[in-house]
RNA sequence: GCCGGAGUGGCGGAACUGGUAGACGCAGCGGACUUAAACUCCGCGGCCCGCGAGGGCGUCAGGGUUCGAAUCCCUGCUCCGGCACCA
């Protein structure tokens, strides 16, 4: 098609026909969602919320565009889509931000979220905007903290004194907001110290087995896994150890352990205590006391980096002390080290050097001895009695028991079973489950997130904020004074109020929420967002709970995707909700990197920006590229390159609509239908690559496999392309590729596609439907088959020839066939069939010796 | 160290449940159109040998199972994600 021609038709401009449309679709109210439509069965969509940083990047996009094309596609197959949207708007950066720019972290937020949204708008997604939550608003933290009172009630938020890791930029943090070998915080990346505070908590522990149940849930096993390791549940047993008497006290007192391994109880050659374990005074020998006494100080000193590294060389002091092993009377000494943790089990152990590498270096260091009392189904007498160079580990059917008087020679497994029940005949012990999962630390030392509603009154105590005084409001003038402290805590305003219960004088809660509580239960919020009397509207989520897929990144695995499945229960057992878990299906999408590989930020300077990107080649264009880039789970660096292959492609259709008979210039063969084909022979073509091509994007969208499903779409374009300008474009046949194409592209490249729709109603004299209103196509599988189909042939595995046969051909007429081909004859070299395989049709191989 | 996942052309990637490796696209090359360029269109394209027909090799490496392996099994290497002394 020479210029002058293609003049002929409009040319394909996105950037005055995206605007257009999606001015028209907010108009018609085209993608809110009746929620009390019961017609159609509900499919409730979400995107994980985005935080109001300022700025939408290409990742956004990534995630949010394959989302908005299962939401498409979804209400094109006759669902009631909902597909909410909102703003994760509490958090430092706008303090930060504040501090830095002298801008108040409300007005801040607030001219991010105007901007994101319309970053978010030009993406034309269907979100149902007139349900947008944005967690800053009052109206929105009201019910975090009503919620707050209500697990108060319930006796699943505590306040207590423990040391927590505490980071000079967020103030304390959960145990799961503390990242890798070096301790910093997830956020800033601060390296955290230990500090000894009175803070909130919930009772995540007590859901800890229900949490490792995800037999509701369809979910990555990834996920599952991951979050099975952070619970961590260990099944073991605590054993009873008494301390022993000596000239200076009288002993007696009980020292539990917990232990993973009782059948290794007889191996046990001293204990070990943390330094913070409340006996360690009491236990301390007068003539160890200034040694202990420095060691405890020195522990409490170190920073968990120091003290969790695996690299560093164990230390620890003797107490003076004994403990006798209830199993065998035996005297063992009594140790403290900072290798055992205060926070887990019951801050004790008892060591069993043979049995376990910590133990086993802790043993030689301080030459304690080291006893096997496990050996594995090879290990000879001579080698049990032998000293062993590393420790010992495994535990199965095939370990027996060595050294353990009368549990000696039986399994590991069974000797295990044996102790725990003696130990628990004898009142010595019992079965035991911990949980490395901890209690939720909620309390955070700053401004801009949802106060916690209790205040402490000199008579009364910790009092909660009633009902009817919510919200606890963020004061609006904030001082921050140029410190990095929590400017709640010098404003006298907020802190002194007086006591719901007697009235008098009271200071109120400083800290404020983890942010993470907000994304704990928006989902539910969404359904009545405007909702005073409660939290949820138990009636929609009946109907609308659990979420039947959500999208999100991979980094909340642990984080947001476990708080809030704990909220879910938790809510549940209050009433205030149904369901027990939040969301049925997930699906983590990769994540976008920098050209470079690297994660994208600012300071590195690789981050991309959409709005440059759609005003270049369009919204559609850039949704389209990022779809067809990859696996959606897999994300990727970023790489502009092939976007205009996207480009080119929407061209193609764009002119195969509007201008079927046009031809472009190229050699000679253009314009003319392939050898041996009519135009009846072409429209069949035609047909069956469409409806084929229909049948496999139909699956596409519902598997997710986005990047296919674009590559099926071209080459159903590179097949009209052929056909174009031939006697077969412009048929009936011709016009229903077309359509089809267009509804297929639907759900991805919304725009053109509602455009060329209404642009071939008004050639054809017809009255304008929303392309995103019609019902997904059925496959004509009729259309579907062909008659003929292609089947390779191999001699011993390698391929040497391909037939066309009739779709039904029997096996014994295909390998009369295939036998008398020219290439197998040469093949064989004269040699007899020895065997020939059909591989049900798919393709024979004839072996030869 | 432990637990996951992944290694396929120059690049992103495709290949159903063991059955034609490299779909689709990018970059590249040749051609048409153009005064020219861009745009657009037609064609070529894993590597090696061959004018060609064709042949050999080829999915991280090495071994195995099978008529047949990118796909299953064993051993090793590399990369990515998670965990960080949890007894």
């Amino acid at each position: 098609m020479s210029a002058a021609e293609r003049t002929r038709i409009d040319r394909y401009e996105p950037a005055t026909i995206e605007p257009r449309w999606q001015r028209r679709w907010a108009e018609l109210d085209l993608y809110e969602t009746d929620l009390t439509d019961e017609s159609r069965p509900k499919y409730y969509l979400l995107t994980m919320y985005p935080y109001t940083s300022g700025n939408l990047h290409i990742g956004h996009w990534y995630a949010k565009s394959p989302t908005d094309a299962i939401a498409r596609f979804h209400r094109m197959n006759g669902e009631n889509v909902f597909l909410p949207i909102g703003f994760d708007a509490f958090g430092l950066p706008a303090e930060n931000a504040a501090i830095k720019n002298k801008i108040h972290p409300r007005q801040w937020t607030l001219s991010n979220i105007e901007n994101m949204r319309r970053q978010l708008r030009s993406m034309g997604a269907t979100f149902a905007w007139k349900s947008e939550v944005v967690t800053c608003d009052p109206d929105y933290y009201r019910w975090n903290q009503w919620i707050f009172l209500r697990f108060l009630e319930a006796g699943l938020a505590y306040r207590a004194s423990s040391p927590v890791d505490w980071c000079p930029n967020d103030g304390t943090l959960a145990r799961e907001q503390v990242e890798g070998a070096d301790r910093h915080c997830w956020r800033c990346g601060m390296r955290v110290v230990k500090r000894e505070l009175d803070q909130w908590y919930l009772r995540t522990t007590n859901y800890a087995d229900e949490l490792l149940d995800f037999s509701a849930i369809e979910w990555p096993e990834s996920v599952r896994i991951m979050q099975t390791n952070w619970i961590g549940r260990s099944e073991g047993a605590e054993v009873a150890f008494t301390t022993e008497p000596d000239e200076s006290r009288p002993g007696g007192d009980e020292l539990r352990v917990f232990t993973t391994r009782p059948d290794t109880l007889y191996g046990a050659t001293f204990m070990v205590l943390a330094p913070e374990h409340a006996l360690v005074p009491k236990l301390t020998h007068s003539h160890r006391k200034a040694e202990v006494e420095a060691y405890v100080a020195a522990a409490g000193r170190e920073t968990e980096i120091e003290r969790m590294s695996t690299e560093r060389p164990k230390t620890g002091v003797f107490t003076g002390s004994y403990a006798v092993n209830p199993v065998n009377g035996e005297r063992i000494p009594i140790w403290i080290a900072d290798y055992v943790l205060a926070g887990y089990g019951t801050g004790a152990i008892m060591a069993v050097p043979a049995h376990d590498e910590r133990d086993f270096e802790f043993a030689r260091k301080f030459g304690l001895p080291i006893r096997r009392v496990i050996a594995g189904p090879e290990v000879t007498d001579a080698e049990v009695a032998a000293p062993m160079e590393t420790a010992f580990v495994s535990h199965g059917t095939e370990e027996r028991m060595v050294n353990s008087g009368p549990y000696t020679g039986l399994p590991a497994k069974e000797g295990f079973a044996s102790i725990v029940a003696m130990l628990e005949k004898q009142g010595k012990g019992k079965a035991s489950v911990n949980y490395r999962l901890r209690d939720w630390l909620i309390s955070r030392q700053r401004y801009w997130g949802t106060p916690i509603p209790v205040v402490y009154c000199d008579s009364d105590g910790i009092v909660p904020v009633p009902d009817d005084q919510l919200p606890v409001r963020l004061p609006e003038k904030v001082d921050y004074a140029g410190r990095g402290d929590n400017p709640l805590k010098s404003d006298a305003a907020f802190v002194n109020t007086t006591c719901p219960r007697c009235g008098g004088q009271a200071r109120r809660e400083t800290d404020t929420m983890d942010t993470f509580i907000d994304s704990s239960w928006y989902w539910f919020r969404y359904l009545s967002p405007s909702d005073s009397n409660a939290p949820v509207d138990r009636k929609v989520e009946a109907r609308w709970c659990p979420v039947d897929q959500y999208t999100g990144g991979a980094e909340h695995a642990v984080m947001h995707l476990l708080y809030a499945r704990f909220f879910t229960k938790a809510m549940a057992d209050l009433g205030l909700v149904h369901e027990r878990e939040p969301f049925k299906r997930l699906f983590n999408q990769g994540q976008i990197l920098g050209a470079d590989g690297e994660r994208m930020s600012k300071s590195r300077g690789n981050v991309q920006d959409p709005d440059e990107l759609v005003s270049r080649f369009g919204a559609d264009a850039v949704r389209l590229f990022l779809m067809f880039m990859g696996p959606w789970d897999q994300g990727g660096p970023w790489s502009p390159t092939g976007i205009g292959g996207i480009s080119r492609f929407l061209n193609r259709v764009w002119y195969a609509a509007l201008d079927p008979h046009g031809v472009d210039a190229g050699d000679a063969e253009s314009g003319m239908l392939p050898a041996g084909q009519d135009r009846a022979a072409g429209e069949r073509a035609l047909r069956t690559a469409a409806h084929r091509t229909l049948r496999i994007v139909s699956e596409e969208y519902a598997k997710m496999r986005f990047n296919t499903m674009v590559a099926h779409l071209m080459e159903l374009s590179n097949l009209l392309q052929r056909y174009r300008g031939t006697a077969a474009a412009g048929t009936k046949a011709w016009n229903e590729a077309i359509r089809l194409m267009l509804l297929m592209l639907a759900p991805c490249a919304p725009h053109i596609a509602e455009e060329l729709w209404s642009r071939l109603a008004e050639a054809r004299g017809e009255a304008w439907s929303s392309i995103h209103t019609q019902a997904w196509p059925a496959v004509d599988e009729a259309a579907a088959t062909e008659n003929e189909r292609e089947v390779p042939v191999q001699v011993n595995g390698k391929l040497r020839d391909r037939v066309m046969v009739p779709v039904g051909i029997g096996e014994a007429e295909l390998e009369r066939l295939v036998l008398a081909r020219p290439k197998v004859v040469t093949a064989l070299d004269g040699k007899a069939p020895l065997k020939v395989i059909h591989a049900g049709g798919k393709l024979v191989n004839i072996v030869v010796r």
